[in-house]
DNA sequence: GTTTTTGCACTGACCAGTCAGTTCAAGTTA
DNA sequence: TAACTTGAACTGACTGGTCAGTGCAAAAAC
């Protein structure tokens, strides 16, 4: 119901990409609704600081509905992520692919991947600023997870970097994964900033200055 | 005394900037053994997650000590980000002003900056961690004491940035609030991807990575 | 003799997860 | 089409445990 009638807000509203087969639609709804409710108090507070009572309170929902539907908070949280990772990277590959389609080069690749990454975080702030929050921890059950999920997503940079490389296009010299972990970061952070601290800002206006240093066109030289 | 003994490995370890100006000698060497164990313990498990046994125990001092020395659990955390943030912007002020007295280019303070930030990732990850984790939460206790303390830290990359578009050594078109945020984002993350996932990759190949991108000898062109 | 630390028992709030019972929706039968 | 059946989905009071913070007398450090 929720994810048909208005404009999707936080990651709880993308489409279901059948977590699980069998589920009925009704089921499915309640998950979705599960989702948003606590992608967005999650963002706000932590994971251990955000309750199951409260997920359920946000979603309309009894508590018992939450266990009937997932096995555990660390459970919930998990299916969260994978579901929001997976959203994002199809996005980023879409975008080079569609370049490439285009017969742009690899620098024009990385521009559009550059501007699908912000417009994913402009869709869902809340989903990214979690991300970036759990990514660095250690010991946490969910950590597998999160592993194998940023993977899916540097890959994609890093291979468009590779690519580019091979054709001579890029510098033979770039290290390719700290390069494009660098880059991720770099669209990562001046996302989050935008929307935390200069939300008046276009996304025109991010996706420029990014681009501008991506380019060298900031401090250009030799 | 961990400050000049041996190689210090947490923020604990960081020159008490007086704190509470009153404090005897030994307060302030308790008072760094909990920062010590706070910011390991809540940079991997995050605040909520971290109990005030787990911090004292880990300091090697009696739960008691923990609330005669910090009236609560927040405010211990808030006088750790206060401390380390003011030693990152330290040491980024000082990168920047050797950097202009031995006459070097506005390229060569930020590509100085990078560096010092790095070798302050380096030394204080968990530190680092915990920043980043927080940073974009909103809601919380600390959220006025993130906010200034980011400030602090950012004003000196855009301080940089400014001077460099006032002599014409930058281009006029640059964004400066947005470039600013961009740059410490893209050495945040490539940091703590280094230390997390690439942790046997040298300060000086990290650096040269991002060297190379500030520079535009990635894609450089036009 | 004053400041700081210790050790530990205690409280009150809070919270993840459970479970016996209720409601819903999609048949099936008459 | 109305009455009945069935299994899936949902409910919310309850439980057992955890944790921030307190209080205090005695010891240690300075």
């Amino acid at each position: 119901m929720n994810g048909r009638t208005g404009t999707p807000v936080t990651i709880g509203a993308m489409e279901s990409s059948s977590t699980t087969p069998g589920g009925s639609a009704r089921r499915e709804a309640t998950r979705q609704k599960l989702y948003e409710a606590a992608v967005t108090l999650i963002a706000e507070q932590g994971f251990s600081a955000t309750t199951v009572d409260e997920i359920a309170e946000r979603a309309g929902v009894a508590k018992g509905t939450v266990y009937y539907n997932f096995a555990s908070k660390s459970v919930l949280f998990e299916e969260l992520l994978r579901h929001g990772v997976g959203l994002l990277t199809a996005s980023l590959r879409q975008a080079a692919e569609t370049t490439a389609a285009e017969g742009g080069s690899r620098v024009d690749a990385l521009d559009a991947m550059i501007r699908a990454g912000l417009v994913f975080i402009d869709r869902y702030p809340a989903f990214t600023q979690l991300y970036v929050a759990e990514l660095w921890r250690t010991n946490r059950a969910w950590n597998s997870t999160l592993l194998v999920v940023r993977q899916q997503a540097v890959a994609v940079v890093e291979g468009v970097l590779h690519e580019g490389v091979a054709q001579g296009e890029f510098s033979e010299e770039i290290d390719v994964p700290l390069t494009a972990a660098a880059l991720v970061g770099m669209v990562l952070v001046a996302a989050l900033d935008w929307k935390s601290f200069q939300p008046g800002r276009s996304l025109d206006d991010v996706h420029a200055a990014l681009s501008r240093l991506l380019q060298g066109r900031v401090s250009g030289r030799r």
